[in-house]
DNA sequence: GCACGTTTTGCAACCGGTTGCAATAAGCCG
DNA sequence: CGGCTTATTGCAACCGGTTGCAAAACGTGC
């Protein structure tokens, strides 16, 4: 059924290792040889098999892509930049599911198993211990979408979280809200701390106050939702930082439900620009993640990896902006 | 770095067989030589090599997770459940993103390098060319969420279509609806023919006159959008079945901005039952595609053709229903 | 203690490739 | 044409495992 190099070889009448060259670029095959070798591979319909051959070069273009983001239609547009960008590459992504999983054990045994060349961790979510699991097995490892600086010795790309609370609350100060609050992730997340202190450390310097704080059990509408409904059972504070997009729709969805309105009663301030916080009718204002900039970049140092093994650490850090919709009132006419 | 198994027989004093066989079951060896052998592969942190034992057994274990829609929320959840179905079975998704391939050489090349045990298609939108070459290339595979009997060849798991547009025309007809709309997704899609067919006979059979067609060019919220404002420049039909539920909120938004009440004026139902469909806000009255059935059915399908990889081919067809919500006129009281 | 049937073990070949090295062929120059 | 350098080619060992087969070890009954 399946055709092998050997096969190849006979019927060309070569002998194997000429086979081989003719599909290892860089080897020395000469042209007469050459097509000899790719003739016989045409008509047995030949494709080398990867998995052999990296027994001995101890490449198998595998990569694992990790995540447990499985539920925020945010990290599809994620899957679908890596899919691409890694497959032009000629990487192949092999995904694994960590949802609900606390050992990183597991998952590193079994990348192991499968030879991986590098992991991509790429999550919001995943405590930074799964990464560092990987690094400490000698797995060249990247960490996308995940806390800054989580841990100095694995490669992070991402935003600076800290950073992007403080735009938060700049931006919410600078429309004339008052009363601001933090409507955070599950608390756990590598990324809410971040942003939190960011917020918090904005508001403070601006205006001497704390803001009040709160946190989802998810990343989910319904987590977004019912916990802002279980704020509204109080006076609701002036403007929401909400830990990202999905969250914020809950949100929002829950004030107007109230009858209050977006952004004259409250404002509501997300965070990623998925697709959908630009769809009409939900008009999201946001802080925007350059996620084509963070998976480019991931993958572009992925491939430096594989070529560089023991490549010093690095953070990259992309800035966020804000994309102006209509969850938040306009800047004041400046005078 | 990595551990080979020809180490662990050293440091054990036994050979290398006898160390494979303590990794695979079923083997035979004696306890004694079982606890050495663990003791050894303990102490030097081995973990045996998938892709070497591969070459050997000829399964890798590694299924082609192929698809082309990473832009509907709704294949998340697609994916969610695939790769933990998956993960559960000692089985490691390969995911191939197929966006804006034509051709399906390139895919089949390149899992068959990967060695794939089998190839998943799930999608509602790759031509079923491309489960077929799988087919050809002698991979077992598997069309999950596709045409139903695109081919006879392939087995299929997912919903038959035709009768779906019975279902949409049906229940329409029923709420009291009379001009009747078909908004698709692609014309090219492979499920959206089936559709508009069960849609046609069934309008025709209980009306005896031709529901208006359309077709949006994506199943995206936009696509769905623009093609409902094109429609809102003549008088629209009084109730629509969309190709999908994102087509669904893009129409609805148009529809919304336009002033009309739904489903007062017309009425909207959807197609898939995502989670999106259920948010408050949104309430789309929709028909509902049993995933969790279908992603289960064809991973226990999948494992059932690795056994037996000459099975005859068959078509597993799960029934939709209507979950009501609030798109749709309810039904007039019974009486 | 021996003969016999069963396990258990190790040997060696193999899976489908790659690669260092030596042998051969080709190319160049005088 | 011979002698030399350089480019191609094939041999054989190896990558990390698996497995058929025969030898060794074991358990049993007498």
């Amino acid at each position: 059924m399946v055709v092998t190099l050997k096969e190849v070889a006979e019927r060309a009448g070569v002998s194997r290792s000429a086979v081989s060259r003719t599909f290892t670029d860089g080897a020395s095959v000469s042209p007469k040889m050459r097509r000899k070798v790719e003739k016989a591979a045409r008509d047995l319909g030949y494709s080398p098999n990867a998995l052999a051959s990296s027994l001995t070069t101890g490449r198998t273009k595998l990569i694992g892509l990790v995540s447990s983001n499985f539920h925020n239609p945010f990290f599809l547009e994620i899957f679908d930049l890596f899919t691409r960008g890694l497959q032009e590459r000629g990487l192949r992504p092999l995904l694994v599911n960590l949802s609900g999983e606390t050992e990183p054990e597991n998952s590193v045994r079994m990348l192991r198993q499968y030879s991986v060349d590098g992991v991509i961790v790429a999550s919001s979510t995943l405590p930074p211990g799964f990464a560092i699991a990987f690094r400490e097995a000698g797995v060249p490892v990247i960490n996308a979408f995940g806390r800054y600086a989580s841990d100095p010795q694995v490669h992070t790309v991402g935003i600076d979280n800290v950073e992007c609370g403080r735009i938060a609350a700049r931006t919410l100060i600078a429309r004339g809200y008052d009363r601001l609050a933090f409507l955070g992730g599950p608390e756990s997340a590598t990324s809410t701390q971040d942003r939190l202190t960011g917020f918090r450390a904005e508001i403070a310097l601006q205006r001497g106050v704390e803001p009040s704080v709160s946190f989802a059990g998810a990343y989910t509408f319904e987590a977004g939702r019912s916990e802002m409904q279980r704020l509204l059972q109080a006076p609701p504070a002036e403007a929401y930082f909400c830990g990202d997009d999905v969250l914020s729709i809950g949100a929002l969805s829950a004030l107007r439900d109230h009858g209050l309105s977006v952004p004259g009663d409250v404002g509501v301030l997300g965070l990623n620009d998925m697709e959908m916080a630009g769809w009409a009718g939900t008009d999201l204002t946001t802080i925007r993640q350059p996620i084509r900039q963070i998976v480019a970049s991931s993958i572009e140092l992925m491939g430096a990896m594989l070529d560089e093994p023991d490549r010093y650490p690095e953070a990259r850090v992309f800035p966020c902006r804000i994309v102006e919709r209509a969850t938040l009132r306009p800047l004041p006419e400046a005078g």
